[in-house]
DNA sequence: GCCAACGTTGGC
DNA sequence: GCCAACGTTGGC
């Protein structure tokens, strides 16, 4: 089963935001890269929840995906700063997911401890300069990231 | 608030 | 299809 890792600004939608939606739509992502990541999500992958934009950044906790391959809808709202120009509803852009809260971490693992944890090979959030906001996270890491996670 | 990194856009 | 200009991300 694949891992994620999902980054958000707190301050436009954190994990306790979720925590209380219990399920929200991952809309907004406007990278290409990012969009063939939420493509190949499944049903029930879990994804780490990255804090980011505040001091100290880092992952908070984790959810899990409830509803693979949704349209994003906010491309077809003209209101939205997400909308899309060229996107139609018969060829639509960009797809998302739905995730569902699954835990918050009883401390957060911030981006130093990451970097002193893992290579930029092992965890693309620690490579230098990275600013894709959905990425893969291989099993290894994912494992020992649930582990210290929990652990608390 | 600054700015490096880097993806996207658009003129040619 | 190149590449300069521009916009955005995100750590600091």
């Amino acid at each position: 089963m694949p891992y994620w890792l999902m980054k958000s600004e707190p301050e436009v939608y954190s994990l306790q935001d979720l925590q209380r939606d219990r399920f929200t739509i991952w809309d907004g992502v406007r990278n290409y890269q990012a969009r063939n990541f939420l493509r190949e999500m499944q049903v029930g992958d879990l994804a780490f929840f990255y804090h980011s934009n505040i001091q100290p950044p880092g992952i908070a906790g984790l959810m899990q995906i409830a509803q693979p391959n949704l349209i994003d809808p906010t491309q077809f709202e003209a209101s939205s700063k997400y909308y899309d120009a060229k996107s139609t509803p018969e060829k639509p852009r960009w797809q998302t997911v739905k995730v569902e809260y699954v835990e918050r971490f009883p401390s957060l693992i911030s981006l130093d401890a990451l970097r002193q944890m893992f290579s930029a090979d092992e965890l693309w959030v620690v490579r230098p300069g990275n600013r894709l906001s959905v990425m893969p996270v291989a099993e290894a890491p994912a494992q020992k990231l649930l582990a210290i996670g929990r652990g608390g």
